[in-house]
DNA sequence: ATATTCCCTATATAAGTAATAGACAATAAG
DNA sequence: CTTATTGTCTATTACTTATATAGGGAATAT
């Protein structure tokens, strides 16, 4: 049931940017040693970021990422679910990449199944990065 | 987040020998067959619930796999725990394997997951197997 | 021009999952 | 007491996925 790596650089890595209150663009080395992450590994990550809309990258001197939306617009599913695919714990029960399985009707298995799906996809889609922003800032200060 | 296929073997065996009104042997091929498990494999799983209770055994003509305790009594929580380990999405969340990470004072996306772990842990370890079986029951009959 | 930074794809390595194999022990029945 | 059946246990292999590294190329600022 767990979380990649991956998608914990990923997380951290958006709020990082997100905590930042000028907005201003982060590069890779910056959050990678910030993070403690490989950089090379960290590029493909914000890579994916980048192409996926959410962050926004500039080329050169003083470039780098930053965010393309508004933080209360990005639910964490979304980064799950793009960094380690569907949040559901068997295909047969994914909304997002469903798998037709000839037991489906009489599976006594799939309505717990179903509901935990149903349980994380709330919990992550209720959950915005400026929600985890804000409570990792006021661990910070507090 | 998946469930381990292993997982589901075991899961599925287990409906398959609490479904015996009889509560008789059941032996490794035949519940090979009847759930299209590789028969080497599947001793695996089976062996892993005997040695933690879960299932006895009987060598021998006849002999097999049955039931230990009472299916009311096995969360499927269990289950998962024993073959995948830890339901936590992330180590610094976990009950069963908690490791202790540097940045968990000010780590933003700690309670999220905590609370994705809880939910996860709630449904599995109110679902029984006897609760399971009766959904399966239901849906081959109606 | 040049230095900085992102873009993209390929490859290598490590870890985890799934499956196979085989020698051994227990049990039942002839 | 021999034989067939079935579980026990550990080792090994194969396969898949996760993690990380590498390197050539394009964009941007100075």
């Amino acid at each position: 049931m767990r979380m990649s790596r991956k998608c914990d650089y990923a997380l951290r890595s958006l709020i990082l940017i997100g905590l930042d209150p000028h907005d201003g663009y982060h590069n890779i080395a910056e959050i990678a040693q910030a993070e403690d992450i490989p950089p090379k590994y960290l590029e493909q990550v914000l890579l994916a970021l980048k192409n996926a809309g959410i962050l926004s990258a500039k080329s050169g001197p003083n470039g780098g990422y930053r965010l393309q939306k508004d933080p209360a617009e990005i639910p964490v599913l979304d980064i799950v679910r793009l960094i380690d695919g569907p949040v559901a714990p068997a295909r047969c029960v994914s909304r997002t990449a469903h798998e037709k399985c000839p037991r489906e009707s009489i599976c006594g298995l799939r309505p717990v199944l179903a509901e935990v799906r149903d349980a994380i996809a709330k919990i992550l889609g209720d959950m915005t990065l400026a929600d985890v922003c804000r409570k990792a800032s006021a661990a910070k200060s507090g």
